[in-house]
DNA sequence: ACGAGAACCTGTTTGC
DNA sequence: TGCAAACAGGTTCTCG
């Protein structure tokens, strides 16, 4: 659900009301999300001053004062939204946390499927969290790049739709933006990762990229349950070009087939079969 | 070591 | 209409 775009618009949203604020309350109302929390979850919070919120891959990191950090993953049906004072709502079904700033804003984290997870670690050896070790590169830094990606798909005999969503090759992708950067890339779903490595790893990289500006720029996409931190909507969704859009046309080549799906390791692909080869 | 599939959990959509 | 199956933005674990 929500993939980089998603997490880096929500990590924003959330910035503007929680960073440099205290967390006078903090309610957790049950222990078992993806993992179970870490003891004394929100007894360890409370009175925290969240210093700053980064994000890494699809994880939101709360910088708190003393030294650690809050790790939360929002898995497919998270969200993290905010209330003004006095504006909250009561909480409903599968609201699982709430976070209160001492400016009475409050932050609810709502998970139907409890994918999401969420940990407490020290900042100072935040590499070594066992999510976060072994996540390949930030797609929008300078370490990922053709020659980059180009080294990572070397000699991977999976497909590179699989390759693309394995974290350790470039982390931040799911589902909807693998689909739409092979299109712009113009590389078929089904090719070995190890012959897209070279000349096609140089258009991919770039294409990659440029996806996910766009989706932050739209605020994410919204399909199910994905809102922004205030709420809204993302609205990338509406410039999808292929996901989710089996049998209309392909924008760039308007060939009669139109967009396929198919599906490759359980999941659904899709993808122009003209445009991508 | 690698890759494919199952598992985790709930809600909504699709098909008979 | 009703019920069951399929499907959904992610990640880890197991098995061959």
């Amino acid at each position: 659900m929500p993939e980089l775009p998603e997490v880096e618009t929500v990590r924003r949203g959330l910035g503007v009301r929680m960073e440099g604020r205290r967390m006078a309350r903090v309610e957790q109302r049950r222990n078992d999300l993806r993992w179970p929390l870490p003891p004394d979850f929100a007894r360890r919070l409370t009175g925290r001053t969240v210093e700053r919120i980064d994000r890494r891959a699809k994880y939101m990191l709360f910088r708190l004062d003393g030294g650690d950090t809050l790790i939360v993953h929002l898995g497919m049906s998270g969200r993290m939204y905010m209330a003004e004072p006095g504006a909250a709502a009561p909480l409903t079904a599968h609201d699982h946390i709430r976070f209160e700033t001492d400016e009475g804003w409050a932050i609810t984290f709502h998970d139907a499927r409890r994918f999401g997870m969420m940990d407490i670690w020290p900042t100072d050896r935040i590499d070594e969290h066992r999510l976060l070790k072994d996540l390949g590169p930030e797609p929008l830094s300078n370490a990922f790049n053709g020659p980059t990606l180009s080294d990572a798909l070397a000699g991977k005999q999976t497909p590179i739709k699989a390759a693309l969503l394995d974290q350790k090759v470039v982390a931040g992708l799911g589902n909807i933006y693998v689909s739409e950067a092979l299109f712009f890339a113009g590389i078929s779903p089904r090719r070995s990762a190890a012959s897209v490595a070279g000349t096609r790893a140089l258009r991919l990289a770039p294409a990659i990229k440029q996806v996910l500006e766009r989706a932050i720029a739209a605020g994410g996409s919204s399909l199910r349950d994905y809102v922004q931190a205030s709420g809204e909507l993302g609205y990338f969704q509406h410039q999808f070009a292929v996901y989710d859009r089996e049998g209309q046309p392909c924008p760039s080549c308007a060939c009669k087939a139109g967009v396929r799906r198919l599906v490759q390791s359980g999941r659904s692909t899709f993808y122009c079969p003209k445009r991508q080869t």
